[in-house]
RNA sequence: GGGAGCUUAGCUCAGCUGGUUCAGAGCAUCUGCCUUACAAGCAGAGGGUCACUGGUUCGAACCCAGUAGUUCCCACCA
């Protein structure tokens, strides 16, 4: 049958991986073998792929598939993540256009319809991820609200508070006016943007005197409860202890004095609005100010604003200031660029505000999650993110957990009619503990359970132990074998949403690390260095990649440019490449493959090769052994890179093009035999990176069984490191693309053969290749000779000195100056070692060993030049 | 404001304990080739004052200090 001439990933892709699935290659059950174990970070249940989880999985994926070569027990558990304020606006965007609006929905009718959602949308993700050749245990597959993960996250929410870890209390939160919720300080985005500083001026009370504030936010000034200034500031201390009106709604509010506030910026002087920043909240705490709260939870001004009802912040901006104007009041406004807070999930303004959460003290918890990354026994990869970490771990701040959503796990917290509450699982357990506490139940008494949910990641950072029913059944088998995960592939910007607070939940409920090794893989970015992503829309979709340039294309275009933390400035070239790169290893197959049959042909190529296939050999063990290493250390794009040259420059450019027979000639079998071994030993190095072509040669270059798959094979083996002969063919290497050079230079064709000959008297090192430099050049042969040659090209590799016979083609004069140009360039670098051999304090001072090879390249540089000069000699000769 | 990292070829990056495996790889570029596996290819070649300035050292891309640029994290002076 044709093999055509360019692979085609769409005819195999789907093929294998159904192969795999119907086999269950991808199943783990403990058993004997050592685990290796990784669990995915979930994605959004009805997110789509996008190339940062192309990157992610990819890695993941390479990782799993080699710990399965290797022999170990290899479980990837997939799963998806509730997502509960991105999933909630979702569903109450997709309801809006239907009609309906949350509000006017119940609880129970809302989650019906979310689950719907969820139903129809959940899960699309994981279908991609298959597309990508992912080779997830997929009966593992977990979803953080599933029944069993929503039970251990309200064990651990009673677990916490009884361990007195969770309290409840009015804070300053960051209020997500779209989300309609209260998000954790992980969530904000603070971004720098160009906003105005409005300077307005306050009357004090009974005189004619003015204060100016600068402020960026005129809309507060309506909750305006004090101005404050430095007690140390002179211009106002004449006004301390009196008081001041606000403009617009006239409201009497106290001058105080506080050290917080900077004389250097704007006027010195600070209006406080306890109810919409977190200073102005602690100076109101600090000064018994009043709060008053103007703005309405969706960011629109309350009827405590007295002005603007129901407009929103931004335009009532604008209007205060335009009316501050009318009345003489607004000083002036002047540029000025500030940090604002955007929601992480709904790129809203943040809005400080006042409310009640409830949270988790973090300060006791986190210790050992510090502790055991700073001692290496959690590794992040790479190791800068130490730094980060420290650094955050020291300062942490207690988490905010309660969510003003209905999607999500409700909080196990139950009040009564008075307002005082329990924790517990059930109502019924609520009710017995309100009688503990000696409430008597009445007929009128009602109890009602918290309206508030659980952040997602509350969820997600017991997920290493929850995907194992760690908590549901804390001595099973699984959860004792796979328990610790070997390895986490995330983005670092979850490094302490997710990745610290697993570590933490780790500790807390098994006592024990949850995986050992964290790799933080970088950001994919557009070739603007801008971070992909929807709204930008400068991401292409990864399947659209993947039907382009296949799914090995496309992974080994991810990972080809992405050391460990390194953002990956993403260009559909690379994937370009990776096909290009599946395209060669097809083409290779394609000439192996016919080499297997010995019809039509005319005879048998009976050179011998036992020195090729040793040389292969040994470079095959020696790039493995590079491999290993390469993986040990994470460098996943370099031991990629390693394969990639093993394959392109050794494989095909130089050992298929000795081995091939002549034009109608076959192949020996046992060449045969030792090709196809190593075209799999290279196969199975590349089939993490490009799982679905190299199942696809495998099968094909070998009868195989029906239930058998390159997935499923060992790795290859390495061998003690044969350092002799993989110089001795390097130094072959060279001798031949010194000969091709000269007949570029000289504009020789190959198909004119051309004599060579080796003056004797050296070591023969090199002569084991010489039929393969015969063959790759088109020499006519190459002849030991013991008086060297006139007026002949001279070529010296290493101490061998070779001459091509070009006689009448030679330019002497170049030759010469070439020669001379190498005799300056070796002398004044012998010159170079003389100085350092010379030196009195190198040769005390310098390690001996180093002083030793000073003194053989001293020898090698004198040898070279006295060789160099006989052979300008010898050009001269004969003309 | 505090902290961390980075700066090596046109691009993306290696370069470990200072010393010829020290200036490298892939891509891109240039030149010549449709050589019967592959033009998604073959063969060859040219690209770098290792950000800058000083210092330490017999010797610095590498160690130290400073400068500039850049990225990220934390904190949020209105």
């Amino acid at each position: 049958m044709e093999i055509p001439k360019t692979y085609d990933p769409s005819a195999t892709e789907d093929k294998w991986y159904g192969y795999w699935m119907k086999n269950n290659f991808f199943k783990s059950v403990p058993d004997h073998r050592e685990p290796y174990t990784i669990v995915i970070p979930p994605p959004n249940v009805t997110g789509v792929l996008h190339m940062g989880h192309m990157l992610n999985n990819t890695i993941q994926d390479v990782l799993i598939r080699r710990a399965r070569m290797l022999g170990k027990n290899a479980c990837w558990v997939p799963g998806t993540d509730h997502a509960s304020i991105a999933t909630e606006a979702r569903v109450v965007a997709m309801l809006r256009e239907k009609g309906i609006e949350k509000k006017d929905l119940s609880r129970e009718d809302f989650l019906k319809h979310a689950w719907e959602w969820k139903e129809k949308y959940g899960g699309i993700i994981l279908e991609q991820l298959k597309k990508l050749g992912a080779s997830c245990d997929w009966d593992r597959t977990r979803f953080t609200m599933e029944d069993d993960l929503s039970d251990a996250v309200i064990e651990v929410f009673i677990d916490l508070y009884k361990k007195g870890h969770i309290y409840r209390g009015t804070r300053m939160v960051n209020w997500d006016p779209a989300g309609l919720t209260a998000v954790s300080d992980e969530e904000v985005i603070h971004k720098e943007i160009d906003s105005t500083l409005y300077y307005v001026r306050y009357q004090v009370e009974d005189t004619n005197d003015w204060v100016t504030i600068a402020t960026t936010r005129p809309e507060t000034i309506l909750g305006d409860t004090a101005i404050c200034v430095n007690p140390e500031d002179d211009r106002y201390k004449h006004l301390h202890g009196k008081n001041i009106i606000v403009p617009m709604v006239n409201r009497l509010v106290p001058i105080i004095t506080d050290s917080y506030v900077t004389m250097e910026f704007g006027t010195g002087a600070l209006k406080v609005t306890p109810a919409h920043d977190i200073n102005d909240y602690q100076l109101g705490q600090k000064h018994k100010l009043a709060t008053i709260d103007v703005l309405t939870p969706e960011g629109k001004m309350s009827a405590a604003a007295g002005f603007y009802l129901g407009e929103d912040r931004f335009v009532v901006r604008k209007k205060i200031a335009k009316d501050l104007e009318l009345t003489g009041n607004l000083v002036k406004t002047e540029p000025y660029k500030s940090n604002v807070g955007f929601s992480e999930r709904t790129n809203a303004v943040i809005e400080p505000r006042l409310s009640m959460q409830w949270f988790l003290k973090m300060e006791e918890i986190s210790k050992p999650a510090l502790e055991n990354v700073m001692n290496d026994n959690i590794r992040l990869v790479p190791e800068k993110f130490k730094n980060t970490y420290r650094h955050w771990m020291e300062n942490v701040h207690d988490w905010c957990i309660s969510r003003q959503l209905w999607w999500g796990q409700q909080i196990p917290a139950w009040y009564d009619e008075t307002g005082d509450f329990v924790v517990a699982k059930t109502e019924s357990d609520a009710r017995i503990l309100f009688e503990a506490k000696g409430k008597i139940f009445t007929k009128e008494s009602t109890i009602s359970q918290d309206e508030d949910v659980l952040d997602t990641w509350f969820s997600s950072w017991l997920w290493p132990i929850s995907v194992f029913d760690g908590f549901k059944d804390p001595n099973n088998a699984d959860i004792n074998y796979y328990y610790p995960t070997n390895d986490l592939v995330t983005a670092p910007e979850i490094l302490f949403f997710w990745v610290a607070r697993m570590i933490i939940a780790g500790y807390e409920y098994r006592g024990e690390k949850p995986f050992t090794n964290v790799y933080l893989t970088g950001i994919v970015r557009d070739k603007l260095g801008r971070k992909m992503s929807k709204s930008l829309g400068n991401s292409p979709d990864p399947l659209d990649l993947i039907t382009k340039y296949g799914a090995d294309g496309v992974r080994v275009g991810m990972l080809l440019s992405s050391p460990a933390g390194n953002d990956l400035p993403f260009d559909e070239s690379l994937c370009e490449q990776g096909r290009n790169f599946a395209n060669k290893i097809w083409n290779a197959f394609r000439l192996i493959n016919g080499w297997k049959s010995l019809e039509d042909k005319e005879g048998v190529d009976n050179r011998d090769y036992t020195k090729i296939t040793e040389w292969f050999k040994a470079k095959l063990e020696s790039e493995t052994a590079n491999i290993n290493d390469l993986y040990s250390k994470y460098r996943i794009s370099e031991a990629l890179m390693a394969i990639y040259k093993l394959i392109w420059d050794d494989f095909c450019s130089w050992y298929l093009e000795i081995v091939k027979p002549g034009i109608g000639m076959a192949m020996q079998e046992a060449t045969y035999n030792t090709t196809i071994t190593f075209f799999e030993s290279l196969l199975k190095l590349l089939h993490p990176f490009m799982p679905f072509i190299t199942e696809e040669i495998w099968q094909s270059i070998r009868e195989r069984k029906s239930n058998e798959s390159i997935m499923m094979e060992t790795w290859p083996t390495t061998g003690p490191e044969e350092s002799k002969i993989l110089n001795n063919f390097s130094s072959a290497m060279e001798l031949v693309t010194e000969i091709r050079n000269l007949r570029k230079t000289k504009n020789i064709p190959m198909r004119e053969p051309l004599a060579v000959s080796l003056f004797t008297g050296k070591s023969d090192a090199i002569a084991d290749f010489h039929s393969m430099i015969i063959k790759m050049c088109n020499l006519s042969g190459i002849e030991i000779i013991s008086n060297k040659p006139d007026g002949q090209a001279p070529i010296m590799i290493r101490d061998h000195e070779y001459f091509i016979h070009i006689q009448g083609l030679i330019n002497i004069e170049e030759e010469q100056k070439k020669i001379t140009e190498e005799i300056i360039y070796t002398k004044s670098f012998l010159e170079s070692v003389m100085k350092k051999l010379s030196n009195e304090r190198f040769v005390s001072n310098a390690n001996p060993e180093i002083v030793a090879t000073e003194n053989k390249k001293k020898s090698d540089a004198e040898a070279r030049i006295k060789l160099l000069e006989s052979q300008l000699e010898g050009l001269g000769k004969g003309h």
